[in-house]
DNA sequence: ACCCAGGAGCTGC
DNA sequence: GCAGCTCATGGG
């Protein structure tokens, strides 16, 4: 089907702000999407519409969430008052057409657990090996075979040989753990979606290998709070460079998952350029 | 060879 | 509570 989007949607963008590790860009103008189980080939057409190899009824059960397509980002951009801030005024500009996608809780559990001390290359291919291991065997509308990502009880089930050959080095037990504690209903997911912040974190970090980091990752891309605020080792310098009288997070609320996209994106370009910020 | 990575658990104070 | 150490592996 064909689709129009008005504002911000930058599929380039949204596929290198860390938050997603299945898209690849095949070629010009085309992106394939996998998201838990299903898999979309997203092609920009000339006249700027996109067109999705997906029914309606799929683009309007699953594909418009996943991209977040009911929200403006235009306005939540213009919220931002350049003379209050305007190093994410720059950053939200130069990063506009990110999106907070709405991804499968438990595929962002066991993605960022995997995530811990590694850069973004590493967590692709570890993502890659763990679903081609135990995830269903699946075709594309293009006859193109992909894995989908497993189910907690697919990895629950996998020996600590199986799991080792996934390149997880020691977070092995945590991912186990955290397959065990879903698999198990030692924690509810789907439920977290509507609680508070406090007990989502609370919850999360509750999980073996779940610090407070992976929790808000969890909380920002699985659960669509939209008010975490994950601080890795970029925004650690973000906020020391940038924001050395405190960062104003009761001001940016709910939003503040949403600009620190915009500031960890720009700064990642920023230092991947050569460029100095100011 | 070297340093770093969308960190977290554990120990010792 | 919080600094310091360790963990396994790949990317640059």
């Amino acid at each position: 089907m064909n689709i129009r989007i008005e504002d911000d949607f930058e599929p380039d963008k949204i596929a290198d702000s860390g938050q997603c590790f299945r898209w690849t860009k095949i070629a010009e103008n085309t992106w394939r999407i996998l998201a838990g189980k299903d898999c979309l080939y997203l092609v920009l057409q000339e006249d700027g519409s996109w067109d999705l190899d997906c029914t309606k009824e799929e683009y309007g059960r699953f594909w418009r969430d996943y991209f977040d397509l009911g929200e403006d980002y235009r306005s939540i951009r213009k919220r931002i008052d350049p003379k209050q801030d305007p190093f994410l005024k720059k950053a939200a500009e130069h990063e506009k057409g990110i999106r907070i996608l709405r991804q499968d809780p438990w595929e962002m559990l066991i993605t960022f657990i995997i995530s811990q001390n590694r850069n973004i290359p590493a967590i692709r291919r570890s993502v890659e090996l763990l679903c081609a291991c135990c995830g269903e065997r699946k075709t594309d509308t293009r006859g193109a075979e992909y894995a989908a990502f497993p189910d907690p009880e697919a990895v629950a089930a996998l020996s600590e040989k199986e799991l080792s050959e996934c390149s997880l080095g020691y977070r092995c037990g945590y991912v186990h753990a955290a397959a065990e504690a879903v698999a198990g209903r030692k924690i509810d997911l789907e439920q977290l979606t509507a609680a508070s912040g406090a007990e989502t974190m609370a919850a999360l970090t509750g999980l073996y290998g779940v610090g407070i980091k992976v929790a808000s990752c969890v909380s920002l891309f699985g659960l669509h709070h939209t008010d975490a605020f994950p601080v890795d080792v970029w925004m650690k310098r973000i906020l020391a460079e940038q924001y050395p009288d405190g960062y104003p997070y009761e001001k940016y609320s709910p939003y503040n998952g949403i600009y620190q996209q915009y500031l960890f994106a720009y700064y990642r370009h920023e230092d991947a350029g050569g460029s100095e910020k100011t």
